[in-house]
DNA sequence: TATGGTTGTCTATATCAATAGACATTTAAA
DNA sequence: TTTAAATGTCTATTGATATAGACAACCATA
C-alpha cells in the first residue's frame, strides 16, 4: 500500500478515505498472504491517523461485508473480487464474466412503456414518441450485485420482449424468440460518478462509492439498431476490458 | 437535476456532495439556458441544506474555475467540458479529440530507464529485467490538463523515444523516426477510483475526484508490443466511447 | 496456564462541519 | 432613483469528526 497521503479538511472524512485505500488494498491483493489486515495500530501508524480512526474505517468494510473483525485475533478479509469485464461486438453480460465466477444471473427489477425521448430516438434510429419498452434489470455474480441496468427496445418488433426475459432471463435468449438471432454492439460509452440513493440500494454500495456507466447501442446483423441500454456498475468491483 | 437526496453521515460532507451533484448538472447543461447556477437559496432549499452550506459548495466550484459568483448577480457558470474520448484500433490522444477543442498538447512530466518488472514484461512480451524507457506525460486540451500518462517502451528499439518525444510533443512522431510506420491498440483496461495526491496536483483536481484509469497496449503492425501505459484522466472531464 | 498481541469499549477534549440569523454590498430592473 | 434580488460577511451555536488515553475482553501460543 504505497504512500499517498491521506487528505484533511477536503470534506471527505479520514475514516472513508482510509476504508476506500484499504477496500483497493485488499481487492489488490496485498494481504493475500495472511488472509488479514495489518492490526489497527499499524494502520493507525501508517496512516498517520489515530487509532478510533482506523476502527471507524474498519467498521465501515464490515458493514460492506469485506472484513469481518475477530477480538482478539485480527480483522479478517472475508470477501475481495473486481471481475474483468470485456467489451467487444459480442458483449453481453454473463458471458463474458461467466469463467470468473460460479454463477450469473439478471433479474428484472422493473418494466414499462415509454415515448422515445429526443435522445433515445437518435439513438435508436426511430421517430420521436415511438413506443419503447423499458426494462430494468439487475446483473449479479455470486449472488452479489455487479450491475443495474436499464435498456429500451422499440416496442414495434420487440412489445413482448419484457414478458419473454422475466421467463428465459436473458435478453439473448429473448431477442432469438422474437426474430433476431444474434446481435452486435455498436457504441459503448464509458463516464463514471459517484454512486446515486438508488445505486446504494440496488448495488449495495455505500456511500461515496463509484460507479462506473456504460452507455450501449446494440444493433441485428442487418445494422438496424434493437437496444439502447444505460448500466451502473458498482466500480470497486468490476474492470473493463476493451480488445481491438 | 432530478431528485437523488443527499446523504448525511456518510463521512463525506455536506458541500463536497452537493458540489459534485452541481457540477455534474453543469456538465449536463442543465443551466445552458441562463448560463447560470440557480441562487444559492433556491439551492439551499432543493438540497434542504442551510445556505452556507451551498456557498461552501459553491466555493469549491469556483476554486476549480467552475463557476465565478458575481455579487447582485448570481454565479456564472465559467466552464464545463466532458471530452469525448474514442478508444479504437487507432487510439492517439490528440486525434481523436481534436475537432473538440482548439488546442491539444502533451508535455513529458518526467522520463527515466528501468528494468522490466514482471508485469510490463508480461505485457510487453519481453525478458523480466529488460530495459525500458519510462515516460511520464501530461495530456492537456485548451491548456486544461485532461490525462496524466505512464509508458514503458523496450528500451533496445526505443531507447531514443524519450528525447525526440520532448522535440517533437508527438509519441507518433517520435515512433516514425524510429521506424515504427504506424502502430495499433491492442488491449485497453478501464477501471475508475478516486483521485490520489500526485492526481490533484497534475491534474488540478479537487479531493474527492474520480480519476479512470487505462492501461493499454499497443503493438507495431507485426504485432510486436511496442508501447505499454497507465493512463490516468479527469473523470468529469472526459467520456470514453468505444465503437465497434 | 501465563503472556503478548489484538479487538472492544469507555471517557474526555479539540476541531471541523453545518445550522441559524442578521446585516452589508452589489446588481439589474422597475 | 428606488426596489427587489442576489452574493458577501459576521457572530453564535450545535452536532459530527478526530484525537488521546486507559482498560477490558478475547485469542493463539509458548
Amino acid at each position: 500500500m504505497a504512500g499517498q497521503k491521506i487528505q484533511r479538511q477536503t470534506g471527505v472524512a479520514l475514516w472513508r478515505q482510509i476504508a476506500d485505500r484499504i477496500r483497493v488494498s485488499i481487492n489488490h491483493g496485498d494481504f493475500d498472504e495472511t488472509g488479514m489486515v495489518p492490526p489497527e495500530t499499524a494502520l493507525a501508524l501508517q496512516f498517520g491517523v489515530n487509532r478510533h480512526t482506523i476502527r471507524s474505517a474498519l467498521a465501515a468494510l464490515a458493514q460492506e461485508g469485506i472484513v469481518r473483525a475477530v477480538q482478539g485475533r485480527g480483522t479478517l478479509i472475508e470477501r475481495k473480487e473486481r471481475l474483468s469485464f470485456p467489451i467487444s461486438k459480442r458483449t453481453r453480460f454473463s458471458q463474458g464474466i461467466g469463467d470468473q465466477v460460479r454463477e450469473t444471473r439478471s433479474v428484472p427489477l422493473a418494466t414499462g412503456e415509454e415515448a422515445a425521448s429526443a435522445e433515445l430516438a437518435r439513438q435508436l434510429k426511430i421517430k420521436i414518441g415511438a413506443p419503447l419498452v423499458r426494462l430494468e434489470t439487475l446483473g449479479q455474480a455470486d449472488h452479489r450485485p455487479v450491475s443495474r441496468a436499464t435498456s429500451w427496445f422499440p416496442a414495434d418488433r420487440f412489445g413482448a420482449i419484457a414478458e419473454i426475459y422475466r421467463t428465459t432471463g436473458s435478453i439473448t435468449k429473448a431477442f432469438r424468440e422474437l426474430g433476431v438471432p444474434d446481435y452486435v454492439r455498436v457504441i459503448t460509452e464509458i463516464t463514471a460518478t459517484h454512486a446515486d440513493e438508488s445505486d446504494l440500494a440496488d448495488l449495495q454500495l455505500s456511500p461515496g462509492a463509484i460507479v462506473l456507466i456504460t452507455q450501449a447501442l446494440n444493433s441485428d446483423l442487418d445494422n438496424v439498431p434493437v437496444q439502447y441500454s444505460i448500466s451502473r456498475f458498482a466500480a470497486d468491483r468490476v474492470r473493463f476490458t476493451i480488445e481491438n
